[in-house]
DNA sequence: GGTTGCGATTTCACCACAATATCTA
DNA sequence: GATAGATATTGTGGTGAAATCGCAA
């Protein structure tokens, strides 16, 4: 079910803004952003294809899908298959970026069509990803009036074309060389942004890609990578929570803590591999995050873990576990997303602020917690 | 069946202060 | 009406206490 956009009430939502936790479609999102500077710094996403309510994390290829941690797991935790799958992460975007940089944020780089003029086939065109296909209206042609073609094919079809990718100028919409929209810009376009929706509109079903391009277009765009080239390369940020506080709800729904074991071994289903995570020295300190992040990149990179017996005699740990999934799944159906963070700037400060036992400290005085630092003053 | 005890889980108030909103000149 | 300055209000997250829940005796 397609969720309606919470500021028009009529589009289809297809961009979920955390700080406004609001899914809005892309015209209200160019509208509401571009309000003024400190909206435009708002970090939008696209919106979960499978439940149409939290941001989408990772984009699946193979079935052209985006889906948020939750739906992932879903969809590609239960199934040997498509646990397969090589999903990449999404890359959030703040502004009014042009479609080139959206489709370069999420690995479909946009050309415009007139390099059909240019040799590109109808064949050629078909074969582009469903998600950019909405460029082109119902019977065939393309949106937009002349000089203003918004009809879009795959990068890799237009190198196959050998044509150079077009720019707005070559369409007559920006100025020219130093204009601020390279590529083009939305509001620069006689576009409907209900059509230009439709970029994102298919990605419901099955691409017609095949794995091969999947890779190749993955491999082109540097700003999708696989899960565990994004993990070893966040630096010492912190870590995606969403993906920790799945690792760490497993645990406690398994009855697992730091406390009353001291590693946790991670069994790849159809490879049989598996990877054994030291927990006895969890405390909160740094060497907590890798090993949650090699943890969370094991559940979502391919191979989930199998919770099942890794001995003859555990069928009563066995039991356990599998009571304390489903008593994890239960609780992972009702966890409540729809925090409302109106002002990131709040957020962002009240993250680095010094703490006195969870209280926020006065300046200078001595705080037992530095979110910054992760250091005592005493 | 009702009561009590206890551990596990959930809820909520607290804090400082920058950001934001509102009012006044 | 537009602007500047002063004042009031809001919102943010980790922690711990209190409240609630579930179960056994």
């Amino acid at each position: 079910m397609d969720a309606s956009c919470d500021f028009c009430e009529e589009g289809r939502a297809t961009v979920y803004c955390r700080a406004d936790s609001a899914r809005l479609c892309l015209s209200c999102d160019r509208h509401v952003h571009s309000a003024n500077a400190l909206s435009l710094r708002h970090v939008r996403t696209l919106l979960c294809d499978g439940c149409n309510l939290r941001p989408a994390a990772v984009r699946c290829p193979v079935e052209n899908l985006a889906l948020c941690q939750s739906c992932d797991w879903d969809s590609h935790g239960n199934s040997p298959i498509k646990s397969q799958h090589r999903r990449h992460a999404f890359d959030c975007f703040s502004g009014c970026p042009s479609a080139a940089e959206l489709g370069s944020l999420w690995g479909c780089d946009l050309v415009p069509s007139s390099v059909e003029s240019r040799g590109v086939s109808t064949a050629t065109r078909a074969a582009a990803p469903r998600n950019l296909q909405g460029f082109v209206n119902s019977n065939g042609s393309s949106y937009g009036g002349p000089g203003k073609v918004a009809t879009f094919v795959s990068m890799s079809a237009a190198a196959a074309a050998g044509g150079p990718p077009l720019l707005a100028k070559d369409l007559g919409i920006c100025g020219g060389e130093g204009d601020l929209c390279e590529g083009f810009s939305m509001a620069d376009i006689d576009l409907s942004f209900d059509n230009y929706e439709d970029i994102f509109s298919s990605t419901q079903g099955l691409s017609s890609w095949s794995s091969n391009d999947i890779e190749a277009a993955a491999g082109g765009c540097p700003q999708t990578q696989g899960y565990k080239g994004e993990s070893a390369g966040q630096g010492p940020g912190p870590p995606p929570s969403p993906e920790m506080s799945e690792v760490g709800m497993m645990m406690g729904a398994a009855g697992l803590s730091s406390s009353n074991m001291e590693s946790l071994q991670l069994v790849s289903q159809p490879t049989g591999s598996s990877l054994s995570l030291p927990l006895s020295g969890l405390s909160g300190d740094s060497s907590d995050y890798l090993e949650c992040t090699a943890a969370s990149s094991m559940f979502l990179n391919a191979d989930p873990p199998s919770w099942g017996p890794t001995s003859p005699d555990s069928g009563a740990l066995t039991q356990a576990r599998n009571s304390a999934m489903l008593r994890y799944k239960e609780k992972k159906k009702i966890r409540k997303f729809d925090k409302k963070i109106r002002y990131e700037s709040r957020k962002a400060r009240a993250d680095i602020r010094k703490r006195v036992k969870g209280r926020f400290g006065k300046a200078g005085q001595a705080y037992d917690y530095d979110p910054v630092g992760t250091t005592r003053s005493f």
